[in-house]
DNA sequence: GTCTATATGCCGATAGAC
DNA sequence: GTCTATCGGCATATAGAC
């Protein structure tokens, strides 16, 4: 006879209702004040019942931060890899910063408290997540440096710090973007003209920035 | 007969260092993770000593945001003072972004203490906060609007989220910036012309910047 | 899978000696 | 100005019933 399967409960729903309750907390209390009595009283559970699908508050934490970090990155590369070889600067920028800042308004909760808490939390956690951290700058390192091969980004200046840079202006979003006051695109291809071409009036001119000094 | 003066005893002295210990805490272990035992034992005083200078643990953690933002604002208020009314776009912004950030990190622990745990305070406590900080917000959009009335900021982005992109680039280096490893004028040089001309290898053509780099 | 019950320990704050 | 002693409360984690 056939064994009927045996019914995974709800122990993957459980999990995940665990994390992102988990995520929501850290966000607005960090580490220390979030706890576990309260995961679990936001997830109609005890205490103790978190022991069942996770070993320990580090180990909640630990997936919170991967998450946070993990959905961007592919929500990124998958809208990167849309783009033509060739495509210009302002077009490449425009769709990454797009990409990224959308995944991470969208997992408001994994990505904000990644940013918040990762300086916070015990060592051997940050350092476990150190490296999916480097691997995404690293992504956005050699996006650039690729564009500058072609000719598109001037010389003078240094890339790696172009990308901190850059993280700082989108990940702050976290801290003041509401949906209600402006659409998404909007504010991604105001980041990517500027970061693209400057705040400066247009070089424009035949004499260019003469006058600037003037 | 005259009255000796009533040594200060070392009110003020012993303060400042709980308030540079506490900040030092904060940063590294959030708000809810930094104990009153753990201020007292690092300035080699027991906890019920620290009520005699605070009145909280909140009242604390209010003074530590607040000297993180003031510190910062009045530094770049005195910079901004010396340019001439008259000054180019990328020297306002060379001038603007170089103290901010020297002052930034040069109070770190305050700086970052509070970029990291004002989302993760006591209601009452942000709130008392926030005014402050909007002052500065508004400060800087004064700041680039009167550039642009001047001309040296071309129309079409919103310059409210400019300060926000701003602030996010610059504030972002508490969690990067190594002294050992580059000089932090030459952080904020490349900052503001990033800011003010983009990344983008020169609207080529005719003559102007024809190559930063070759 | 979730519960109850509990072990062990630290938390912020106060009172009063010195 | 700093100490000791202590209050009531809540933390993470474990053990074992259901």
């Amino acid at each position: 006879m056939t064994v009927a399967p045996i019914a995974p409960a709800d122990a993957a729903g459980s999990r995940q209702q665990i994390l992102e309750t988990a995520a929501r907390l850290f966000r607005h209390h960090g580490y220390a004040g979030t706890t576990l009595r309260a995961i679990a009283t936001e997830c109609d559970m005890k205490a103790g019942s978190l022991y069942y699908h996770f070993a320990s508050k580090d180990a909640i934490v630990a997936e919170v931060l991967d998450i946070g970090v993990q959905r961007v990155f592919d929500a990124v590369k998958q809208a990167v890899a849309t783009l033509p070889p060739d495509a210009p600067l302002v077009d490449t920028l425009r769709c990454a910063i797009e990409a990224h800042m959308r995944a991470l308004l969208l997992s408001h909760d994994f990505t904000s408290a990644n940013i918040r808490i990762l300086g916070q939390v015990p060592e051997p956690v940050r350092d476990g997540h150190k490296a999916l951290r480097r691997r995404y700058e690293r992504y956005w390192l050699t996006l650039l440096t690729g564009l500058r091969q072609r000719d598109m980004v001037r010389a003078g200046n240094d890339l790696s710090r172009t990308v901190f840079f850059l993280f700082g202006a989108m990940n702050w979003a976290t801290e003041w973007y509401h949906e209600r006051k402006s659409a998404l695109s909007v504010v991604a291809s105001e980041l990517a003209d500027l970061v693209a071409h400057g705040l400066h009036t247009h070089d424009t001119l035949p004499s260019a920035r003469v006058r600037d000094g003037v």
